[in-house]
DNA sequence: CTAACCTACAACCAAATGGTTGTAGGTTGT
DNA sequence: ACAACCTACAACCATTTGGTTGTAGGTTAG
């Protein structure tokens, strides 16, 4: 388990990357607030079909949306729980810059085994 | 259209952007646990010093590094207000799923003005 | 002064991104 | 059956990205 982390590092690649565009988060909104087919979401962009179904597929490979085959429409959904996962990466480089994490080699290891870096307590000074 | 998130969307842009490369995300942690070279920073690289000193450029247009020149150096430190700053966009798409933002159209703006999404109740089903 | 060092930036290149159109197949309604 | 609709995917194109090398200028050490 030395190095657990090349995947974390390729889904936090992932993860940010489907965030990188204004469209993927608008996207992500509307799906986050309830079911969407892709012809739907795609009637609210100056886009065509394919580019927001693009779109879609980027967020479902980094695993924010997920797709449901209802009849001939394929219902879009956000994954809030990957979501969420998104804030930990957060708080870990948070962590370092508190100095909690000395060892810069080991932070990888650690992001892997605790997930929560404790503390909402971020009062500074 | 043109609300007044348009400033707000670039910026989210370029922060995802910025974190959306484990190469980037390596250099940030080095700099949010202190002060650092450009060049001794790519020395930790397998990589040209050029490139590095892109992929600082990179988070320094996002705002999350700021350098500061000493003699023939320019020493690079992580700026986590920046980094912070993240976290309430990631919370605003919670709380859409949340179902707290029934328009769609309305939380730009709420994003803007509404930093907290407080509810530590977070409990749900 | 001179050499070594650090930075900045331009020019270039391969690969990925973000968009387009076109084609094809499954589903629904009449 | 047939038309309309939704999706998937391929092919293509312009731009951006992430890397390289090279050049030039400011700074420190000997």
């Amino acid at each position: 388990m030395a190095r657990a982390s090349d995947e974390d590092e390729k889904r936090a690649d992932a993860f940010f990357h489907a965030l990188a565009d204004s469209t993927r988060r608008d996207i992500l909104r509307r799906v986050l607030a309830g079911e969407h087919s892709v012809s739907a979401l795609a009637r609210n962009y100056d886009m065509s079909f394919a580019a927001v179904q693009k779109h879609v597929a980027v967020l479902e490979r980094a695993g924010l949306v997920s797709k449901r085959r209802s009849g001939r429409e394929s219902l879009a959904t956000g994954e809030v729980e990957a979501l969420r996962s998104v804030a930990p990466m957060l708080s870990e480089l948070e962590a370092v810059w508190r100095g909690r994490i000395g060892r810069l080699d080991d932070l990888l290891v650690e992001s892997a085994t605790a997930p929560d870096v404790a503390g909402p307590t971020t009062e500074k000074e």
